[in-house]
DNA sequence: AATATAGTGTGTATTTTTTACACTATTAAA
DNA sequence: TTTAATAGTGTAAAAAATACACACTATATT
């Protein structure tokens, strides 16, 4: 008797200064007409990061984007016909690749939304949970993680990188200090490039130097 | 259908300055006489969180144990009769408490016993990815976790407290340094007490102010 | 009684990191 | 040319982390 189980994404993105989640809206009973965490069963022969990958794949048209396994619940409660246990796995995805692939590919769902993290409809299931812990998690780990870098542009501005930061936190940070502190760490490099198409002074753009921040974690 | 799976456990203690894990010697097919973690099949309409206390209890004798999930274990050839998906945890006991204890209550194992965790056996399925992550994942949460205090008697010695860190960290630290920071973190209080029954001089006793430390990390 | 043994317990100076804080520079649009 | 909006910058003070060595104490042994 094999293992028969569901894998759920916690998709976040960056987008309006704001973290946000990709949510479906539900085509099939149970919960249908709700909003839920994007997920489905893994296939026999599966492996359940494959599940995943698909799974995001149809939701945000994006391959090989950034996964990790949050946990895995199994109340027996949880399903209302019975127990089933997901998995559940936090996605980064940048907004500027997907911001016009979203679309319900299957007929599972009828539409895919992205939310900000602070006004999240109701939730199927035990998706609020799961996405609460996926929070916490992610703020845990903020210190030694690539996840703003996944989450903004290749390109980017210290001011963006900060609001990642500060979304995460859910508190303010002094411009300066952070700006001290990330050009201490020493991972970012100044490119000479600028934003372009603002109505005022064009900041600098920034890009993650990979193996040092690789470095810096060991 | 609903989900049919296994629970495994990562039971910590220490014991002689070093960080053991607790092993059974598996008396069943597959891996027939291989050292394996305990870990058995979750009832229908058991929580999860039962079923490790459950194995946890024929393990080690103990109830309310301190315990964690890490992680979910699901690839197709992990378990060599087809995917079987588990769900591993980490549980923390005091070495005092189980000593005498521990013995295999029931059919499917031979001998349970404490293995240091630089010394383990080969090891049944992916038992020993399992380990290795669960040794990370204490490593990286050290700062802000319970975990020494778990491993440790209610009332410890300072050295011991930094046995336990330097297992964890896989170095060796300041005394004077270590003893400096542990007070200025404020959640140990200090006893009157001593150790007895040493031949050299006596340590002065510690505890851990739980409602202090809970501020703290918040 | 003297000594060996083994681990306890302590202080200071230096460096590094963190914090607090406010103004000028640049650009586009009105 | 003025206005509105955001970019970009330095310093002083406090706190935390690091490096480092020796005297103390309880017991066991002779």
């Amino acid at each position: 008797m094999l293992s028969h189980f569901t894998v759920d994404c916690v998709i976040y993105t960056f987008h309006e200064a704001q973290l946000k989640i990709l949510l479906t809206e539900r085509n099939e009973y149970p919960y249908k007409g709700w909003w839920a965490l994007p997920g489905f069963f893994v296939e026999k022969d599966e492996e359940m990061e494959d599940a995943v990958k698909r799974i995001s794949y149809e939701n945000t048209g994006l391959k090989d984007i950034y996964l990790e396994q949050l946990a895995a619940f199994a109340g027996v409660k949880r399903h209302p016909e019975g127990r089933i246990l997901t998995v559940a796995y936090v996605a980064l995805v940048r907004y500027e690749n997907v911001k016009n692939k979203v679309k319900p590919v299957t007929s599972y769902m009828k539409q895919a939304k992205w939310y900000p993290i602070n006004h999240l409809p109701d939730l199927a299931f035990d998706h609020r949970e799961i996405i609460e812990l996926s929070v916490e998690k992610l703020k845990k780990r903020l210190s030694y993680s690539l996840a703003p870098f996944e989450l903004l542009p290749e390109k980017f501005t210290l001011t963006q990188l900060q609001q990642v930061y500060e979304a995460l936190l859910g508190e303010t940070l002094d411009k300066r200090n952070f700006r001290k502190k990330m050009n201490n760490l020493g991972y970012l490099k100044e490119l000479d490039e600028f934003q372009t198409g603002v109505s005022y002074r064009a900041a600098r753009l920034y890009k993650l130097d990979r193996r040092k921040f690789q470095k810096l974690v060991d």
